[in-house]
DNA sequence: TGAATAGTTGAGCGCATATTCAAATAATAT
DNA sequence: ATATTATTTGAATATGCGCTCAACTATTCA
């Protein structure tokens, strides 16, 4: 069979070359495996939350001088800072009434880091004459 | 005066420690980079995306092609293609009709990479007993 | 005990966004 | 020229989510 002849996949899916398709499906991450993946990315994709990482990354800070550092309220601060929880992104210690929190890892540092190495290089190629496929 | 002394900045908002405050101010990211940098996490943040990356990591494909290694409408596809061109993910070339999409950069791939690293991490210290802050 | 303080939590609002559907564009084939 | 094919695009819908506000818990202080 010539590859230019379309092809309909179990799910009714027209492709143009089977062979490229067949082992695209083989090297795919599972839907499942992409959400998991997602939500680490998810987690990092929100302003406040990265803008709490770069103040935790010295240190312990207590919710409210996070919030002070931050202009914003301690109750939103404290909904982000129980996301970043779940997501094992920080961890805490309670002192009397006062939760001191921190990154939970280091790992966390890398992927910030890792994202800041591709935004100056993206910028850096944006900046260039670069225009591209808009 | 005392670190416990509640103390109100510009922004009228209480914090306790003004002097751990104060340094975090200044090493804090400012918004802007914030949203920038949230970004590009935003983009790698969903599972369609990742699933795009991770056939896109060996070679080039053509829209209908990855819509039926995923199982999607070329339409859905084609969207999210859209997304990932402009944010410098992707780039394509034009034969005829046919619009065949590969990666833009290895930068992608690392963060794709550390981003699996992140997981493996997490999910093997969850699977142990660290159930931790809830 | 009662008041103040640090933090959490749930509901609600507004906004962003992933997918669908239908229509449009552009290239090829008849 | 007309039809078919590959892809794009805009509108509409549905879902998710960040922040606010108010109420609540827990700890400290008087």
């Amino acid at each position: 069979m010539r590859s230019t002849i379309h092809q309909k996949d179990v799910c009714d899916v027209a492709c143009i070359h089977p062979e490229a398709v067949e082992q695209a499906k083989k090297r795919a991450m599972d839907s499942l495996a992409a959400t998991d993946l997602s939500r680490i990315f998810q987690v990092m994709s929100d302003p406040t939350r990265l803008r709490i990482i770069s103040i935790l990354a010295d240190g312990e800070l207590c919710v409210c001088d996070i919030a002070s550092a931050l202009s914003m309220t301690v109750s939103a601060v404290s909904h982000q800072l129980r996301t970043m929880r779940m997501a094992q992104l920080v961890k805490y210690r309670k002192e009397g009434r006062i939760a001191f929190y921190s990154l939970d890892d280091e790992h966390v540092l890398k992927l910030f880091t890792q994202g800041l190495d591709h935004l100056s290089h993206s910028q850096a190629s944006h900046t260039a004459i670069k225009k591209r496929n808009r």
